[in-house]
RNA sequence: GGGCCGGUGGUCUAGCCCGGUUAUGACGCCACCCUUACAAGGUGGAAGUCGGCAGUUCAAAUCUGCUCCGGCCCA
């Protein structure tokens, strides 16, 4: 094959898929290495930054399977949560609670498999070495299946019974539009204007006024406190007083506190239930329990708004500030800008409202998670602290509970009788219950004895990181999620999970919440390596976002892809062209004769996931890029086409100098690559590679053997020998490091050229044996001289195949004298200083020669 | 408001932890060259003083402080 064609990537995952390449092999001897592949939630398209991110976790598992593990990398689908249902309810104009919940909860089954169907499409294209594509099917798993929710109530009902479950009211983070309360790691702020309202407040039992500054003043009805800053000397004479609130006269009493700002306002303000955190928490401080709240579930105003509940919040608002203008207690309104929580999937405004819901305990076992933070490493070590500092600004329990539909059941009944929770034993519960519509597997209420018959289930889900809290576990086979384990014995072997690969985005949510599961369900880490990446980017910077249209498919780039005939024809400007890509919509029906050819592959774009930054930083990627790195493809395949000229010989009993300095040299590149793979930073092997295979390789070396590869001329066998056996060891030592990083194009060129029975991927990763002490020197001195010919002769305008009468070389370079003579025809060479009285003769660099 | 990360030729990036030769490499650009694996190639060249300011030091991209810009996270 003259070129290199993405299109062969297809066929090699044929032949994988037909040779079962990447099967598990459950009594094989090697160790196991176990790695928790990052559930991605399939809803809607996969973008590239998901195919880069997906792509850099196989070379995870690619590495370690060359270093003779047996690997699990699992394929799975995260099905749990609010997109989908968000998707469903947009779709079909309604909300889900106004429809019939199995209903529903179909249409949004349907939703993802469609989703998931593109998801595996694209992780099998860029290349995962997935075991349920190759060989292992049973190694795959759906967060929503009835295994894993079975999985997830399991560990919940060991919870409950080890007394980690609290059900509580509290303040919570409510999203009206979504219809549940959400998770801190859940929020998101943006910046709003709105107005910031100067509202006189009465003092009790005098004449004098206060002025609060406020922009929530519909929250005026559930004001407890008003503060000012202890230092603050306008208002100390307040101390002990008490205020009245405008239109609803209600007294409240004034004190110092430092969470006041002077600054900001008048300086004096009011706190109310709620209007943020932080009125929650000074509330608690200030001894100030359960205050009523005047927002509800559904957006609207309470009782506690008195004349005003029943109007949506905004309404309220409107109205309240109207009715203050009326009373004359509105100073003045100023716009002002002002950060605001929303929720994360719908965008909408948090309120914190009091509900019952459950809570997982973790604030008390924080220094306990911190003991076990410090028993994982950290890829790269630097990524750790993104860890540390969520740790030590957690203030609360974890809210598990949510009034969505697609979610695993909670699984409790309550009595009707005495309506006590029912929560079955860990041996009562022998599959996955919909709690809400199948009937407990309890017979008797465990507080008043009465049948649990007509008990009442629970409606609510689970939040979905609970559900993915528990991911390395099925990885690990609990629950025999892959396999037929009755003894759970592969599961006690192999727990704690080798690797948690994930971004560094979710830190906070996934990583920490699978630390607080672990601990709680073993008191162990759940792994012993934590590899933590960096974002990828678009070429602005920005993060890759299907709402901001910055996002591009991948599957551009896995299959042939017809271009709309407007496009540019370069795809430079890079920034430019990007804007173009992010429109276009996979379509594999291809021409033949479009540019650009979106067509790079896998393998390109892997490769430039790795050129693009050191692992832990963010990548970002560039066409620009891409174009340019797939050219290191062409190159790396050219390169073999010249050496399967040759037969793979025999290592000669003697190397020539030339050969054995170019085989230490690839021992030091070998050195670097393995350091590198070590960190799992594959940034390390790539760019050593790719340097050192352009630059050192195939610049000079094998400029300097190619004579003695072809035979020409009087050449020894034993030098012929060499130079072939040299040329065919580098090329597989090459092969095998690239392999982890662009699987298919050292694929097909290994089973070409060495052997077509086996999968390179199943071979051992090269260890350097042909140390040198001069290596680094002869590599100086041989780069220094070559480009001092080329140089010369460039200058005089001659063709580098002109002969040189005369170089005077470094003496190190002794021994490379007859390769160097015909590499650049050469007819005298002399060692050391060079005799300056010859006439005509150039010196550049720390060579002189004539020409 | 707090924390973390980054700011190196037109673009991206290495070096920074453990200060010390002409600051790494690539892409792009310019010039010349179809040299028998490769024009998706080769050779050569132009281009940066390392965000800014101050300090420590014989010596700073590298250490310290402040500051500006961008990003992420938190309150």
């Amino acid at each position: 094959m003259k070129r290199w064609k993405a299109s062969s990537e297809r066929e090699i995952i044929q032949y994988w898929a037909e040779s079962e390449t990447f099967k598990f092999i459950e009594d094989s001897k090697k160790p196991v290495y176990i790695i928790d592949t990052p559930p991605p939630y399939v809803s809607g398209r996969a973008h590239l930054g998901f195919a880069i991110h997906y792509a850099q976790i196989d070379m995870i598992a690619r590495y370690y399977r060359m270093q003779g593990n047996n690997v699990i990398f699992p394929a799975c689908a995260d099905r749990n949560g609010l997109p989908v249902e968000v998707k469903v309810e947009q779709k079909l104009n309604k909300s889900m609670h106004e429809m019939d919940r199995e209903e529903f909860l179909q249409i949004c089954k349907r939703e993802l498999d469609i989703a998931e169907e593109n998801t595996i499409q694209v992780m099998k294209w860029m290349g995962l070495s997935c075991n349920s594509f190759y060989g292992s099917p049973e190694i795959y798993y759906q967060t929503d299946s009835p295994q894993y929710r079975f999985n997830t109530q399991r560990t919940f009902l060991r919870a409950w019974h080890t007394g980690l479950i609290t059900h509580a009211t509290r303040p919570n983070n409510w999203c009206v539009d979504c219809g549940t309360t959400i998770a801190d790691a859940e929020i998101e702020y943006t910046e709003n204007e709105s107005f910031l309202h100067e509202i006189i407040f009465s003092v009790e039992n005098s004449d004098e006024t206060i002025t609060i500054s406020t922009t929530r003043p519909e929250l005026i009805p559930t004001c407890e406190l008003i503060i000012y800053h202890p230092t603050d000397s306008r208002y100390t004479d307040l101390e002990g007083k008490y205020a009245i609130t405008p239109l609803f006269k209600k007294k409240i009493p004034i004190r110092k506190h430092r969470e006041a700002d002077p600054e900001f306002g008048t300086g004096i303000m009011m706190i109310c239930a709620f209007g943020d955190k932080s009125d929650v928490k000074i509330l608690r401080e200030e001894g100030i329990t359960n205050p009523k709240t005047v927002i509800d579930a559904d957006g609207r105003i309470n009782e506690v708004g008195e004349n005003y509940s029943g109007m949506l919040v905004k309404e309220a608002q409107i109205a309240i500030i109207e009715d203050l203008k009326k009373n004359r207690s509105l100073i003045q309104s100023t716009k002002t800008l002002r950060r605001v929580p929303v929720c994360w999937r719908s965008k909408t405004p948090i309120e914190i409202i009091t509900m019952e819901e459950y809570y997982i305990k973790q604030l008390e076992v924080i220094p306990e998670i911190k003991e076990i933070v410090e028993k994982m490493d950290f890829f790269p070590k630097s990524n750790k602290i993104i860890l540390d500092n969520w740790i030590n600004t957690i203030n609360t329990d974890w809210a598990i509970s949510r009034r969505r539909f697609y979610g695993t059941s909670i699984p409790i009944w309550y009595c009707i009788n005495c309506q006590t929770p029912n929560v079955p034993k860990e041996e009562e519960l022998d599959r996955y219950y919909d709690a809400w519509k199948e009937q407990s597997p309890m017979t008797k209420c465990i507080k008043c004895g009465k049948s649990l018959k007509n008990s009442q289930g629970e409606v609510r889900t689970f939040d979905t990181w609970f559900d993915s809290s528990i991911s390395e576990l099925a990885a690990c086979n609990f629950g025999e999620i892959f396999f037929q384990d009755k003894d759970q014995r592969f599961f006690e072997e192999n727990f704690p999970c080798s690797v948690r690969p994930q971004g560094k985005e979710i830190v906070r949510t996934w990583l920490f919440y699978t630390i607080l599961r672990s601990f709680h369900l073993f008191k162990k880490p759940p792994f012993r390596q934590v590899w933590i990446s960096g974002l990828v980017r678009d070429p602005y910077g920005g993060k890759m976002s299907k709402s901001e249209g910055n996002s591009v498919d991948p599957l551009l780039f896995l299959q042939p892809q017809v271009i709309p005939k407007n496009t540019p024809k370069t795809l430079r400007p890079d920034k430019d062209s990007w804007k173009v890509i992010a429109k276009l919509e996979p379509s594999p029906k291809f021409s033949g004769k479009q540019t650009p050819n979106l067509y790079y592959g896998a393998d390109s774009v892997r490769l430039t996931s790795c050129l693009q930054g050191s692992h832990g930083s963010d990548i970002r990627f560039s066409l620009s890029k891409l174009d340019g790195n797939a050219k290191f493809i062409t190159k790396l395949w050219n390169i073999s086409r010249f050496i399967s000229i040759f037969p793979n010989e025999e290592r000669p009993k003697k190397l020539e100098p030339v050969d054995q300095w170019l085989l230490a040299s690839l021992d030091a590149l070998t050195n670097r690559c393995l350091n590198g793979y070590a960190k799992l930073d594959f940034s390390v092997p790539a760019e050593n590679l790719y340097n050192w295979v352009w630059n050192l390789f195939a610049a000079h070396y094998i400029e300097l053997v190619k004579s003695r590869a072809y035979g020409e001329e009087n050449m020894s066998k034993i030098s012929i020998q060499s130079a072939r056996y040299s040329l065919h060891t580098s090329l597989q030592v090459i092969l095998k490091l690239l392999a982890p990083i662009v699987p298919f194009v050292t694929e097909k060129i290994f089973q070409s050229l060495y052997d077509p029975e086996n999968s390179i991927h199943l071979e051992n990763l090269p260890q350097p044996d042909n140390p040198s002490t001069e290596e680094q020197t002869l590599t100086e001195d041989l780069l220094t001289l070559d480009s001092a010919i080329w140089k010369a002769k460039k200058d005089k305008v001659l063709s580098l195949k002109a002969p040189v009468s005369l170089v005077f070389i470094p003496k190190s370079l002794k021994k490379f004298t007859n390769d160097l003579k015909i590499m650049h025809n050469i007819v005298t060479i002399k060692m050391g200083e060079p005799d300056n009285s010859i006439e005509g003769l150039i010196t550049k660099e720390n060579c002189s020669l004539k020409l």
